[in-house]
DNA sequence: CACTTGACCTGTCCGC
DNA sequence: TGCGGACAGGTCAAGT
């Protein structure tokens, strides 16, 4: 569910909240939530500030001054959440209990900072995880060799964005904006909501799209994105910023987990589909076959 | 190579 | 109420 907004809410966060922070300890419970974690991860952490926090695609990474780099993909539930010294059962969070009961059944990495504050990175269901290499290494991670260009860059042109389709022209719309290797950081709320804002249909085949058509979806996707993060993410389940709190998005969601209710554009009753092999919402009056 | 489907997990919800 | 099964969805592996 995390997904380019979301991710990008809380590299926003995490860098007003942890840069600068020295690491003074780790701690996490399986290889599943640390997959390549060197038998020592803790000692490759301690002592090392971290310098800056970056995003690609719907991957995180926090740099550290030593060199290394910590790779996070929250994939479906994962949460980066902090906690600040001092602020549990109580004082200025009286209402939020996740802050109050970390760590919980779901956490799986745990890292301190000297000034007493703690991230917490959970995972209720252990899809994301939590590498650590070299900063210089990250480029040629398989991931990131493959991934296509950020849709939001300010030099990426509607053009480019069409461009990217030409490999995938048999397979449908909605598959191949949700094919990392396109577009990044695209996932099934925003390919939602950006083919419902440009009015193309999720089963419409990329070859048959036209030249206006990829322009309206270039246009919508980076729209709805910009709007995502203004709101904070979208939290139908379970996301959380990095302080803990849901974002709003979907109080502004035109199609995606709208069934049954009216479509802003036309009032036809929203319609759930599986496309793609995932849950798809259409209005079935603006985007036709 | 292009494309599709299933696996990975666990919590929740729906129907019987 | 209990219980089985479908579902949630990002990415990769394995299939056609």
């Amino acid at each position: 569910m995390p997904e380019l907004p979301e991710v990008e809410t809380v590299r926003r966060g995490l860098s007003s909240l942890i840069i600068g922070k020295v690491v003074t300890n780790e701690t996490h419970d399986t290889a599943k939530g640390f997959p390549n974690a060197p038998s020592d991860v803790s000692s490759f952490l301690r002592g090392a500030t971290i310098i800056a926090i970056r995003r690609r695609a719907k991957v995180l990474l926090i740099d550290l001054s030593s060199g290394y780099s910590l790779v996070i993909h929250l994939k479906m539930t994962g949460q980066l959440v902090y906690v600040a010294p001092n602020v549990r059962f109580g004082a200025g969070h009286p209402n939020d209990s996740l802050i109050n009961s970390l760590p919980d059944t779901s956490t799986r990495v745990t890292i301190e900072f000297s000034d007493g504050s703690t991230l917490f990175f959970n995972d209720q269901r252990k899809f994301g995880w939590v590498r650590l290499l070299p900063t210089i290494e990250v480029p040629n991670m398989d991931f990131m060799k493959k991934v296509g260009p950020e849709p939001l860059a300010s030099q990426f042109t509607a053009p480019q964005f069409q461009e990217r389709f030409t490999r995938r022209k048999k397979t449908n719309i909605k598959a191949a904006i949700l094919d990392q290797s396109v577009v990044a950081g695209v996932g099934n709320i925003y390919a939602d909501e950006s083919l419902w804002g440009a009015k193309i249909h999720p089963q419409r085949l990329v070859g048959t799209l036209t030249d206006d058509e990829f322009s309206a979806l270039y246009t919508d996707l980076r729209e709805v994105m910009n709007l995502a993060i203004e709101k904070g993410g979208s939290s139908n389940h379970t996301y959380v910023n990095a302080e803990g709190k849901k974002g709003s998005y979907m109080d502004f969601a035109r199609a995606f987990r709208r069934e049954g209710l009216p479509c802003p554009r036309c009032s036809t009753p929203i319609e759930k589909l599986r496309v793609a092999g995932r849950g798809t919402h259409i209005c079935p009056q603006c985007q036709t076959i």
